[in-house]
DNA sequence: CATGAATGAGTTTTCATTCAT
DNA sequence: AATGAATGAAAACTCATTCAT
């Protein structure tokens, strides 16, 4: 948790070495960022970081909740766009889909920067808040359930294991949107916003969904 | 790659050099990963282990691809147990799945080392020899592509697509795994390969299998 | 020397102060003690100290004279209970012994910071007022050299050694009597008070004044 | 403990260093000491010094070490003028006397350095290696039993507090000789060498032993 | 081919002190 | 008179890499 100290400072010097922060843990790992070099990028004293933050690991996390705020935040903008009542389960998961991949596309360094922190030193790993994996599986989860209880869903599928398979393939999405736009998603990192179409992103969600609501059909099945 | 001193080490001490260094790698990220801690417990000297490879990279990288190589084996071995060419495609995935798990049970560090791999700095990625992650994808999309050859399954599906699809349910699988066994994905690192039981896992390849081909049937329909 | 704002201060805010500031100043030794620490546990701004006294060593210093005052005023109230013209040299250095080692037991925070004086860094203790050393080995030296003007004691004694010989003995009391009650003088720091006990104490200071008035005397000679 | 590389030093390079290292720690208590001046004094990489020892403290505890081996070695060759069996106790005691304060003056820098031990941080004293002060008084206890078994000493003294005094009085003896000679104990720190003088010093040791002898004698008593 | 000491830039963190408000 | 953020030098310690033997 952040000091007092950081929160009189001036909203707009806040905001630019939190950017710089970012950035950094974004770029590196963890043990790799480093605490020097955003200070000096900063033009901060390193005394001046320790009067806002306890040590390298307070920072990190306060990056990490901002920036699963941040991201959620675009989720819920985006995600919402479809009626979440009226609106059946696939229409509600078509739209997560959408809407998660558009908010990490929107927010690279946020997105990476919580990969990093499920990979961050267990001792660091602890002082995380929630993880938003778990939260993720809820949620969708929390959607199975309901699902089935309107009768929308057949009852025997284990909601649990299924949340699992759903976050799998979302969290797979972004490899696939990569790879249809000609990026190698394990050299490469980011996706230029700019190479983003809704025209291209669209029929890959068609079949992602297809897939999701009748799986793998033989050659001889009726659509 | 290795410089040539390395082959001529006595197989023994190259061998036993290699277990502890794979141990290391897979102990910690690249960044956390000891050279020093590594000869120490290896009982060589520093500059030794320089005289074998260029660098902690370099090391790094030949670690990775003889995990690959170790995985691959092991998967050939396991995976093919059924009749590869008589089976159905949904058999064949079914054994992979089974194969996958119980490789990387089998071979707890090497799959470690693999998940390292990909989130290594990139200077070090880049010197990896091909992704493993590809590798995986290349070999599903055959299967797939095979499958519709054959009129086994439908041919409207774009087999990179689903490679990947099935790809991200492959590698969810380790988290349902747990989650099934009362372990945290987030919080344990390890299943006690003790509390792996074919009891617990087939049910749940059955059901991720009823997932992947028939996708989420409405409470309505008929299996 | 404190700056004047210091005594503008409220004298409870003073007292409360200088009471964390002792036991900051006991606790740890001039290099270990901590200017924030104290401040963060006082609740008042790093500012304001410095807008009492002019540095760290500042500070000490006045610590310092003013837990001298107070063991001093603490030793008259004690030593004086004998009556200090009647009494003979004997009577009154075993009444010193008494009320010195009472005086550090009551205020062993003071006691501690004076030792912890004594082994300040050379431009502190430059800085210190005079030396309570140097006052007890003259206080000391007076008594010999009042008990010799009276015919008490025997004229050929150098006074000024024979106090430092007697000053030694009495700074050597303590860890007389914590190996009495059974601590290591080099590891504990402290006798917690409840164990000091008159019963315990009288015959220490018995035999040291036996010590003191006829030395280590041979087998044979009668007392 | 210094690691092996450290013997494995050059002896005229290990010596320098030591000398160094003796004196930044004999000038600075621990806490001040500092690792970055002693490897910028003795013009080496600072990562070599962590080759030889383990940390800060590991070097401290060595150079204790060897500081009290250096002053035991001489005294050893100082105390052993006179003849150690045949020589009654207050001879003995004499000729410690001396030695001591002969040993001390000789080597200033280690005796400094064995008193800044009994003020280490409690983590750093714990790993020292035994405490020589405890040593000092079990040797000088061991002199006065053997002098009360021979009939030389009265057998009602309490050894263990009489080898308190005397060691008392002997670490006294420093400031004596130095107020002697006119120098102030708590200011200067050293008597340099040259100033040291048996004309001066044996006067000094007489007094002592008379009153270690017989005590404080009243004006009328005959010697 | 093996050795292992030397390197020094790098790391995080602490601290007394200042000064503009 | 009080504040408390800014400072930056200093601390201890680590590490991959080199190179003379």
């Amino acid at each position: 948790m952040p000091k007092p100290t950081f929160d009189n400072l001036p909203a707009e010097k806040r905001a630019s070495l939190m950017a710089l922060a970012l950035q950094e843990f974004a770029e590196h790992d963890f043990a790799t960022a480093s605490v020097s070099r955003l200070v000096d990028r900063a033009g901060i004293a390193k005394g001046s970081l320790y009067q806002y933050f306890d040590d390298k690991a307070d920072l990190f996390v306060y990056l990490v909740a901002q920036a699963e705020a941040t991201l959620l935040g675009a989720l819920q903008t985006l995600g919402g766009r479809g009626d979440p009542l009226g609106d059946g389960f696939l229409q509600r998961l078509r739209g997560q889909m959408s809407a998660t991949i558009q908010a990490a596309l929107a927010h690279p360094r946020e997105a990476r920067l919580i990969q990093r922190a499920r990979q961050a030193p267990p001792e660091v790993r602890q002082r995380l808040d929630r993880h938003d994996a778990r939260l993720r599986i809820d949620h969708m989860r929390s959607l199975l359930v309901e699902a089935q209880a309107s009768g929308e869903l057949a009852g025997d599928y284990d909601p649990e294991l299924v949340a699992h398979l759903l976050a799998a393939i979302m969290s797979g999405l972004g490899p696939v949107v990569m790879a249809r736009l000609g990026f190698d998603p394990e050299r490469d990192s980011d996706v230029p916003s700019e190479r983003l179409d809704p025209v291209i992103l669209e029929p890959i969600f068609d079949e992602v969904l297809r897939f999701i609501s009748h799986g793998l059909r033989p050659a001889s099945a009726l659509v």
